[in-house]
DNA sequence: TTGTAAGCGTTATCAA
DNA sequence: TTGATAACGCTTACAA
């Protein structure tokens, strides 16, 4: 690979000319820029980004942090974040942390030595105690780390009451609900609003409540067990929609009719509840737009420093489809 | 951050010695290598990165191109190469290129400014005098580029010559395929499988055969025109999951019964393929295994260049769910 | 066993 | 308008 010494000899310049007229800053008289141009397309010269990094001691690169790209959730985003990031001449950096904390700080560690610029984290487990030396800007999504630390999140409880509420409103008379992880401020938030909804209501029973993974399996297990014990569920909220699609296949393995007998709503609108039968009503998430939100504010953040905490929330929306049904009257 | 040089002053040593403690080589006495030590700690010394990338010209960085993320196939693709690199100590790129030629190369030179080690490619239209100047080591996917690059690839062709088969197997009279775009080796190799098995039958007939693109949309919409039009088939080879899927909703909106009436096999083995109803029979490839097994072969030709290219084929498997269903004599 | 110093490929300051 | 040169933080001959 030819350096910016030899574009300078083949140039007759200096290696300081050539930069000039790469960062096409300070002054250059138009016939040695064009000379210093022809050397360069001669020797197919492409800048080093690794000396400029140390030199500057930024490396144009944004990690995004999720627990598993497998996850039907992440894949959006993760584009999102790309697309963004992409844009601005910026190099993607993708880490599965399993939610593992010690891995999530090995990634940080490993790529504050990098140079990375800047990270965004969807994370259960990381702290404002855990970032105290890290002095790239960090964006949190989905769950907030700390008024501290800048976020994009949604308003989960408020999703999860308009989900139950639509299950009354479409007359459900029993509503269980299943939860995800207890660990994530989503999760918890997810059942406040639903129990905003139906804490006083005479038939309801903490029975109703049962505690999933987001997983599609657990939700699948569970769920046999809870409509089995409890006939007389009629409407189910389900943490996301993962565990929604494992309800719906709980429920075709025990011959129930969904939306007759039963109907499931589910949370976070991913492209899966469109290919299951029923389809999956939902409470949707703006996810690409958290994602390319996430993205910017990050890049704000890396450039200025200066600028105050950012925290972001953005609006789900309800979206029916075939795994919700109006109740007949009895 | 402090430096080396910070660290060599506290422990009073030259940063000669502090590298050699650091990277464990050349002679240093044991008393000296704890005095370091002690600096490196009580300054929360971190080497940089940059700087050692800088030196060595390698920067302990792999770039995956896939697509798009949120092609289902990709995600696992994805975990698995990530899997693997980090396992290694290295760090994992990914990028979006939308199958656009002019995004692959400019990624790739990006890349390259960057010093990453190494690349891993899924590419319909990456050929191997795009790649002349490229002096990282290359490994395709699912797509053989030329015989000079390595790959990891299955047996396209064989799988959907059993896919085929198998539907005649089970009775079926008439089997249509829908195809991959026609850019993608893969996509060709499924299509020749497909007509080694019908070629020379007495029902077949060119129209059998329909173009898709691999996304669900187009084979939805495709699907519905080629069962209306042709009602006799009993049979559809679709060439990915996706599209198989796209046929499963279109026959619902038809109001044909899959798998009474028509046989459904895709190829792929995603997790999709298991939630939808009836759950998708199709040609598994080892997803997992095919980016571990291509990371692993990059991060050899990492260290050994002088190593000889690379061709790897796994083997597919057929796995019966519930899209296909032996036919009734009439 | 340890230190000195050159070099990796840039950028930016200062002087000309 | 241009050029010399120090600096970014590290590694490794080579010398001591």
């Amino acid at each position: 690979m030819a350096t910016i010494r030899d574009v300078a000899k083949l140039a007759n310049v200096s290696t300081a000319t050539v930069s000039r007229v790469l960062n096409d800053n300070g002054y250059v008289n138009s016939e040695t820029k064009n000379r210093v141009n022809e050397a360069i397309e001669q020797l197919r010269y492409r800048p080093n980004d690794v000396a400029r990094s140390l030199f500057k001691g930024s490396s144009k690169m944004i990690a995004l942090f999720v627990p598993d790209i497998k996850n039907p959730f992440f894949p959006e985003l993760a584009r999102a974040v790309e697309d963004v990031t992409n844009q601005y001449g910026y190099t993607f950096v993708l880490c599965n942390t399993d939610d593992n904390h010690e891995k999530e700080i090995t990634y940080l560690n490993a790529l504050t030595q990098k140079s990375v610029d800047g990270f965004i984290m969807v994370s259960s487990t990381i702290c404002e105690r855990h970032l105290e030396h890290v002095t790239s800007p960090i964006i949190s999504l989905d769950r907030r780390f700390s008024s501290n630390i800048s976020s994009v999140t949604v308003n989960n409880r408020k999703g999860a009451r308009e989900a139950t509420a639509y299950l009354q409103s479409i007359g459900c008379k029993k509503i269980a609900h299943i939860c995800g992880p207890q660990t994530a401020s989503n999760s918890k938030d997810r059942l406040k609003g639903y129990l905003d909804v139906v804490k006083y209501e005479a038939w309801f029973h903490s029975d109703f409540i049962v505690a999933g993974d987001y997983r599609f399996k657990s939700s699948y297990e569970v769920t046999k067990d809870l409509l089995t014990k409890h006939k007389d569920i009629d409407g189910l909220f389900v943490a996301n929609d993962l565990m929604a699609v494992g309800v719906l296949k709980a429920a075709e393995s025990l011959n129930m009719n969904i939306p007759e007998q039963l109907s499931v709503i589910g949370f976070d609108g991913i492209p899966l509840g469109l290919t299951t039968t029923p389809s999956l009503t939902t409470i949707q998430q703006p996810i690409y737009e958290i994602g390319s939100r996430a993205a910017q504010i990050l890049l704000e953040l890396i450039d200025h420093p200066e600028q105050q905490v950012i925290h972001e929330e953005l609006e789900v929306t309800l979206i029916e489809r075939d795994s919700t049904k109006r109740r007949e009257e009895a």
